[in-house]
RNA sequence: CGGGGUGUGGCGCAGUUUGGUAGCGCGCGCCGUUCGGGACGGCGAGGUCAUCGGUUCAAGUCCGGUCACCCCGACCA
């Protein structure tokens, strides 16, 4: 490729909006360019690294037996109807054409796959089998953000695995997660597996890979100890204290004007531990109406926080938002003071009265300071089950930082990360759906199990910029460079521009991917364009180096500059 | 969806407070000089000031609506 002639320019500033460092060196080294909230074009050179991480991709699934196909885009909306996620969904992007002909934008594969499943699989005979592709996605984020690292419109590869049973299913997973490893390997971002949240996708379990990164949108936990780690929405960790060998009164105490747990400890003169935090929420089953939800009335300890998936995950499928202040004074409660002792505690959550959802945290410890229901009173001396009643007890608080590892008692922390790429183990959550069955060795109907495994390209290639800059510009990986050799001629003369486009000529008879800098610009701003567009590469033919009897050739990841003859030259890069 | 911010040549910005001929830097075109880390001089092209409406003799500037984009949060396959 000729500088000379390549569509788009490279930029001396980033448009101010762009705040991520991937997003400006993208857009500055012309990668790519925006064309809405969410949406951008791959530019030529954007396009080259987009082809080289799929062709990575491809290679590793093919490696484990996966068979590359092309799904559509354009999905009508009785597939998603079949699978019940067509009204669940809320990010689907919906078209109407017609009378009532609907469909929804490809958000996923799942409907595509369990439905030509259905249609293919009849007999064990015909499983396993894996297949992927790469294609666009579109999700109507609610904020796009990022540059590509949070998008409405995006590329993602993702491959289906199909099982005769779970256990299938769970000996094949490992080498998919091996892939996914060796992928983010070779793409120059090595991302480690924690356990993760399933969310909207349902299913069974699922395996997050995430890369390290102060801008990233997901929280995970790591021991520093052992090699637990986990998203928080999953992570578990152990709730350290003792409850008291001698249970205290309880006593009902004035606490004026101390509405957060920090003001009531400071108040009473305990440690937040010794405290209970009641959290409430609104909680709308799956598919159901928010008028048909409950009230949720959560408690912790007064040191730990609500983590509110893993509350939706406790209490069953469905919403939670934040409880109004009239919902909490209609279930009983009083904002600020809020107790659960003396509620109509509901034995479970379809029976009547408050649903009480508290942490295991408060068996460990206890004489706590809680609400009295009573503006400006607390109790002290409150325990469980003594003084108060629950609905359920569970795994609701979050982990963090200095925590206790629930797997080996080291200490663990909280790290913010980039998901990179994401396998879930859904089971029959979709072959249920559409009856999708094969016949087993006994010609008995069994139902396929299925997985699920993403990665995103374009968020891919910002998390490699992100890892792989310096002040001056991108620094590509080899793997996935837009090209191997970024060739300049500086200067003037004759000869060096002979030289250059006879090694431009050379170097691509080799086959070489090149971009060749035939532009009669000054030798600045060559330079600071080679360096920002980061290829691996740089050979630089001034009258200089001629001179000296070569040319002169540059890694863009090291410092160093070497003279090499022209005739060694193709033995230097290889 | 809640909070905040920004919309002025391709990019970065000033001008809005106090209404009165639309400016600067970069980039772009032509000519000349220059040529190993974003050179210099000269000439030049390019803007219904996001949009719609209102106030006014007069609106980039004041008032109202709308839209777009960015950031924080909520949500997130």
């Amino acid at each position: 490729m000729r500088l000379s002639r390549s569509f788009g320019k490279t930029l001396r500033e980033a448009p101010a909006d762009a705040e991520m460092i991937s997003h400006q060196l993208l857009i500055r080294g012309n990668f790519i360019r925006p064309a809405g909230a969410g949406i951008y074009t791959f530019m030529p050179f954007g396009y080259r690294v987009i082809r080289k991480i799929w062709n990575i991709l491809s290679e590793e699934m093919d490696a484990i037996g996966g068979q590359e196909m092309w799904m559509p885009n354009l999905h009508p909306s009785a597939l998603w109807e079949a699978t019940g996620r067509w009204n669940t969904v809320d990010v689907l992007f919906k078209l109407k054409t017609g009378a009532n002909r609907e469909y929804a934008l490809s958000a996923t594969h799942e409907e595509i796959v369990v439905d030509l499943a259905l249609r293919e699989t009849e007999s064990y005979r015909d499983l396993p089998r894996m297949v992927y592709h790469i294609s666009k996605k579109f999700r109507n984020e609610a904020r796009a953000r990022g540059g590509l690292m949070r998008l409405r419109e995006f590329i993602m590869k993702d491959a289906y695995t199909l099982d005769t049973s779970e256990e299938a299913l769970d000996e094949y997973y490992p080498h998919m997660i091996q892939a996914y490893y060796n992928i983010f390997e070779r793409c120059g971002t090595p991302a480690r597996a924690i356990n993760a949240d399933v969310g909207a996708m349902g299913g069974k379990s699922s395996h997050e890979f995430v890369v390290p990164h102060d801008q990233g949108e997901d929280t995970f936990i790591a021991c520093a100890n052992c090699d637990y780690a986990a998203n928080v929405e999953a992570a578990v960790f152990v709730r350290e204290g003792e409850k008291p060998e001698k249970l205290d009164e309880l006593v009902k105490t004035a606490t004026p004007d101390c509405k957060t747990i920090a003001d009531v400890a400071d108040f009473i003169g305990v440690p937040t531990s010794q405290t209970g935090k009641a959290v409430f929420y609104w909680w709308t089953p799956a598919g159901e109406e928010e008028k048909n939800g409950r009230f949720i009335f959560g408690l912790v300890r007064g040191d730990l926080d609500v983590n509110e998936v893993k509350l939706i995950n406790a209490i069953g499928e469905g919403t939670i938002r934040p409880a109004t202040d009239a919902e909490i004074i209609a279930a009983g409660g009083t904002p600020g003071y809020a107790s659960p002792i003396g509620l109509d505690v509901a034995k479970s959550i379809d029976a009547p009265g408050v649903f009480v959802i508290a942490d295991t945290s408060l068996e460990a410890g206890g004489n706590f300071v809680v609400g009295a229901n009573d503006d400006g009173y607390h109790y002290t001396g409150a325990n469980y089950p003594r003084d108060f009643a629950i609905s359920q007890m569970a795994d609701i608080a979050q982990a963090d930082t200095g925590h206790q590892c629930a797997q080996c008692g080291g200490r663990i922390e909280a790290r913010r990360a980039i998901e990179a790429g994401h396998c879930f183990k859904l089971g029959t959550r979709y072959s249920k759906a559409v009856n999708a069955t094969y016949l087993d060795e006994n010609g008995k109907p069994k139902l396929i199990f299925m997985g699920s495994y993403g990665i995103g390209l374009d968020r891919l290639m910002a998390t490699i910029v992100e890892k792989h800059h310096d002040e001056y510009g991108i620094i590509w990986p080899d793997s996935v460079a837009p090209f191997q050799v970024h060739l300049m001629h500086i200067g003037k003369g004759d000869d060096v521009r002979k030289t250059a486009d006879s090694l431009y000529d050379t170097l691509r008879k080799e086959g070489f991917d090149v971009l060749y800098d035939d532009r009669e610009a000054s030798p600045g701003v060559k330079f600071n364009d080679a360096d920002l567009i980061g290829v691996p590469w740089r050979i630089t033919v001034g009258g200089r180096s001629l001179k000296q009897g070569g040319v002169e050739v540059k890694r863009r990841s090291e410092k160093d500059r070497h003279l090499v003859p022209v005739e060694e030259l193709i033995a230097h890069l290889t």
